[in-house]
DNA sequence: ATTATCTATAGATCTATAGATAATGC
DNA sequence: ATTATCTATAGATCTATAGATAATGC
């Protein structure tokens, strides 16, 4: 089983490692909890990753990946500008609901390691440029025709990030609140989804 | 100097904590780092507050009670309603632009402290019901005299408070990316801060 | 006499590695 | 022969305390 053993191990480790660092971030991980974790013993970890660092990376690079996925895949051009601007909002908080521990890793992780978040930073910086270039030649067009006002684009992309990623960052604060039921919870989800759509449309609304 | 030095030896110590667990949290900061901070050596830290963890609370509290402090002093009611609202945002904005770790600290404890959580819903859950029915009756009042439309005060409160603390919790990834000097930073604040107001504003309004 | 401060250290982690042993693929 | 796994441990923290020494207030 040497080969298939190993890569189902390397699997198990990655995947401890992940469930772990998304919920109690990168220092209050040890790597003896995530081998007890994985179902192995503490020297293996150190055997696939190295190290502990190294492991960190492997995991969060993916998971920021995801974050930002969102924003590269535009919604479909043949839908009206506000219905795709819907999608878009709607496709964020789709992956946050899927993912409701990712910003607090990523909030976490940039906030605690300047080192990773220069790192980021020089990753991103042109990437971003380029998805809020774009983004605003397609608000500027919108205005232009009168549909939207003139709005930049890096504060329609800050409203949305902050209204979403916020949002299910403190879902354990309300959940310690309010003690919803799992159907209340859901029910609240889908509300809130559907404020922040509304929000964004009443802001980018022309004035009448 | 017993008493004296005492006294701003103690303080010198609550000060170093302050400032190392709002940049680091609450794991990624040692007894021993703070007393360095401090000028003074490790074992005065215990001295004065026993273990860590109760340090840690010492500063805790007070933090979070500042966070929250604002949701409790209403905007005069020699007001219009719209300024009134505009006020408390912006009053909340500049809280945490003075204390813009603020929102690191108390995210990044909650959501790692599971026993502080449970004990921090504890002591909120009354007076937040209580700001919340208080807030949803001036919504009310106001709706039924047309000024704005129907609201949830919840609502009103998360986005608020998302846009607000979000803003601050990522402001230190904003300027890796962007790099801005001390003047554009200050410019982007102050925008920010109106962007909020606005966001807020065409939320209520009513539709024409 | 009391309070503040320091030095030294016990005991508990935790990361990372060395070296032995077991399991696999050729 | 190679790869995966384990045991054991070195070395680096870190928290908390014991016990000695210095500074103050009465």
């Amino acid at each position: 089983m040497a080969r298939d053993a190993a890569l189902s191990t390397e699997q198990a480790i990655l995947d401890a490692a992940e469930r772990l660092f998304m919920a109690k971030g990168y220092a209050l991980t040890s790597t003896t909890e995530i081998a007890k974790v994985a179902g192995c013993n503490q020297a293996l970890v150190h055997y696939y990753f190295r190290t502990k660092g190294k492991l960190f990376e492997a995991v969060f690079e993916r998971k920021f990946a995801l974050f930002l996925s969102v924003f590269g895949q535009a919604a479909s051009r043949s839908l009206p500008f506000e219905s795709r601007i819907a999608t878009l909002i709607g496709a964020h908080f789709e992956v946050l609901r899927s993912n409701p521990q990712l910003p607090f890793l990523i909030v976490n992780e940039l906030l605690t390691n300047e080192k990773r978040l220069e790192e980021m930073a020089k990753k991103l910086t042109p990437v971003m440029k380029k998805a809020l270039v774009s983004l605003q030649s397609e608000l500027d067009a919108e205005a232009e025709k009168g549909t939207i006002r003139r709005v930049a684009a890096i504060d329609l992309a800050m409203t949305v990030v902050s209204l979403n990623a916020f949002f299910f960052l403190m879902n354990p604060i309300y959940s310690a609140l309010a003690k919803p039921s799992d159907r209340e919870r859901e029910k609240m989800i889908e509300h809130r989804r559907q404020e922040h759509v509304d929000l964004v449309m009443k802001y980018l609304r022309n004035e009448v």
